[in-house]
RNA sequence: GCGCCAGUAGCUCAGCUGGAUAGAGCAACUGCCUUCUAAGCAGUAGGUCGGGGGUUCGAGUCCCUCCUGGCGUGCCA
């Protein structure tokens, strides 16, 4: 559907050219004075210095040419806005459409186009830790919003799988467990189906083995086995499969737990294979070339107002680096899925590296013109008091721990409350810290650092995820008491709250294609408060249920019903629920 | 050194290509439940938008400069 700012800017750019003045003056915007006026056109004051006149003179002429029946208000306003409200006919009309139309009319922007979203971040072996909180929670957003506008999406969790951790962790089980069949280059047999280490000695392995880097020995095994299981050492390959097998697992579970969920479980070591051909490719094209003993792509460009370092393609001592595996990456993904766009959503320190990847993908050509690449650097969540995360003794805070507190958090107010049957406490208890993790994360700009505040978060008032459900189950709750309300149709505004929250819903879609523009989930929370606040103050203002005439009532219920509908769409798309009683 | 980002109410943050009186939430104070969930609604108080210049009819927003903080800056990811 068209959005009602292009259908009003549209109507007021051609009042301009009627009454003589350029068109292009006749952009129309929201108000930023709601008690003067709905939207406003502020063009006659651009237009004054072009046409050598009074701007209130244009405003005035072309307030005169706009027709009258599609506003309950038209006004020319010293020293020259036009202020509009839209007239009840107008806007019962247009969201009559939006209830009709599928996905309440949102434009399919990205119908026909493929999106890689690269996020999570998660590394094998090693737990998920509260750093991987924002990528799986903005990614997922992201990600969900791509779809519901037309998007074929592909979310690829990018697992770190490969490289020096590895060798780590094969080295260190082979001093613990030497006579297993994976170390004996003479076995041909079958290797066991079972891991030798469940998760949780894997996760103790891994550390222990990195702490052990500075013994020559020990490292020297562990890069010597490094190369063994890249060049395809049997049973080298055979635990290394055990470790992502196991590993992966755990993994799908903590994302579950956070309702992220990936379409892609591929890895670095899914780009390995490429990254051979491809470094040959570039040295023989000239792209790469030998600088302080190791093969660099220069990227700097004309116009740089920093110093951009080249590429780090092969390292002196001849290894790979990160930028080689993200270009053997989009190696990849261009071969198998030719997407329009991808998108990293990664801490933002990691700028300078996106950005050299992507000038050496096109410069190299490995990506095309006809293919966007995205950065979303996302900032650091900091503990209450502003400072990096940490637990009492120092160390990194699990997300599993993290999420396990803010569950004890709300579970003790959910009981507490009363209003929630006991079989339901567990469920409505994970619905709510979701909600509080997710939308305190989400309703920050992304590229922003902040502040986690369990209490806050989850507080119960205020502009966090508790309160948008709790707009929603009240909702909810007068709806299954009216019984089948979908049939009704939407009437004219009943009062003011009804007409503010009217034109709040006619938001919708423009607020998500915004969101999407600028990878930004945090408008879509802005929207969804405001969006709350209307219900909840036309909740205040009409009794709905008690109202005696059935066709009002049943206005009422229309409206409130959509409004319920869209804000558990918007959760949805910010990627959580809301339960039915709280 | 250079580059990027940030500095707005006591605290946490909005502020869309410059536009009318800079907005929310928390905390403080005051009202509103025999009425659909008060996890709500209404209101009061709280600001030299880091400092200083400039551009213009008009600046939190654009330009310059200074101060403060964070981050990045060729073989870690």
């Amino acid at each position: 559907m068209k959005k009602i700012l292009d259908i009003i800017t549209e109507k007021m750019q051609q009042a301009f050219a009627d009454a003589g003045y350029d068109a292009s003056f006749g952009r129309v915007t929201v108000s930023n004075r709601p008690d003067l006026c709905e939207y406003q056109c502020n063009g006659a004051l651009a237009a004054a210095k072009q046409y050598k006149c009074a701007p209130i003179l244009i405003a005035k002429a072309v307030a005169e040419k706009l027709d009258a029946k599609d506003y309950s208000l038209v006004e020319a306003v010293m020293p020259g806005f036009i202020n509009l409200k839209l007239s009840d006919a107008f806007l019962v009309e247009y969201l009559r459409a939006m209830r009709e139309a599928p996905d309440f009319g949102v434009e399919k922007i990205g119908a026909g186009k493929t999106i890689v979203v690269d996020y999570g971040g998660a590394n094998v072996a090693k737990p998920l830790h509260i750093g991987h909180l924002r990528p799986a929670i903005i990614g997922e957003a992201l990600k969900r919003l791509h779809k519901y506008l037309g998007y074929e999406t592909i979310g690829d969790v990018h697992l770190g799988d490969w490289g020096l951790q590895m060798g780590l962790i094969i080295a260190e089980l082979q001093e613990r467990q030497p006579d297993l069949p994976y170390f004996d280059p003479a076995f041909t047999g079958e290797y066991p189906a079972e891991a030798p280490f469940t998760v949780d000695e894997l996760e103790e392995i891994y550390p222990t083995a990195s702490g052990k880097k500075k013994d020559p020995e020990f490292s020297h095994k562990a890069h010597q086995a490094t190369l063994e299981l890249q060049q395809g050492r049997r049973g080298y390959r055979a635990l290394w499969q055990h470790i992502l097998n196991v590993s992966v697992a755990d993994l799908r579970k903590n994302y579950d737990n956070l309702d992220v969920h990936f379409e892609k479980w591929l890895g670095e070591s899914d780009a390995d294979p490429y990254i051979p051909l491809m470094v040959e490719d570039l040295k023989a094209r000239g792209i790469a070339v030998q600088s302080e003993g190791a093969w660099v792509i220069p990227v700097a460009e004309e116009g740089d107002k920093k110093e951009v370092p080249p590429m780090i393609l092969i390292k002196s001592d001849g290894s790979a680096i990160y930028a080689t595996t993200d270009l053997a990456t989009l190696v990849q993904r261009t071969r198998d899925w030719n997407p329009d766009k991808i998108l990293y959503v990664t801490d933002k320190r990691q700028n300078l590296h996106f950005e050299q990847v992507f000038r050496a993908a096109r410069k190299s050509g490995i990506v095309g013109a006809n293919t966007e690449l995205e950065h979303v650097g996302h900032g650091t969540m900091n503990g209450k008091d502003g400072k990096p995360f940490k637990t009492r003794d120092g160390g990194v805070l699990r997300l599993e721990q993290l999420i396990a507190d803010m569950v004890d958090f709300v579970r003790a107010k959910v009981v507490e409350n009363k209003i929630v049957e006991e079989s339901a406490v567990e469920d409505t208890t994970r619905k709510i810290a979701l909600a509080a993790l997710k939308y305190g994360d989400l309703s920050n700009q992304p590229t922003k650092d902040y502040n986690f505040d369990l209490e806050r978060f989850a507080a119960f008032e205020g502009n966090t995820g508790p309160y948008i459900l709790y707009t929603i189950v009240r909702v909810k709750s007068i709806l299954s008491r009216y019984g089948a309300w979908e049939h009704l149709r939407i009437q004219a505004p009943a009062n003011a709250q009804a007409k503010d929250l009217m034109l709040a819903i006619t938001k919708f879609g423009p607020t998500l294609e915004a969101a999407l523009k600028s990878a930004a989930p945090n408008l879509i929370c802005a929207y969804i408060y405001e969006l709350a606040g209307c219900v909840n103050k036309f909740y205040h203002e009409t009794p709905i249920l008690k109202e005696e005439n059935e066709e009002l009532k049943a206005g009422h219920i229309a409206l409130i019903g959509l409004a319920k509908d869209i804000l558990e769409q918007s959760i949805a798309l910010l990627g959580f629920a809301a339960p039915e009683k709280m």
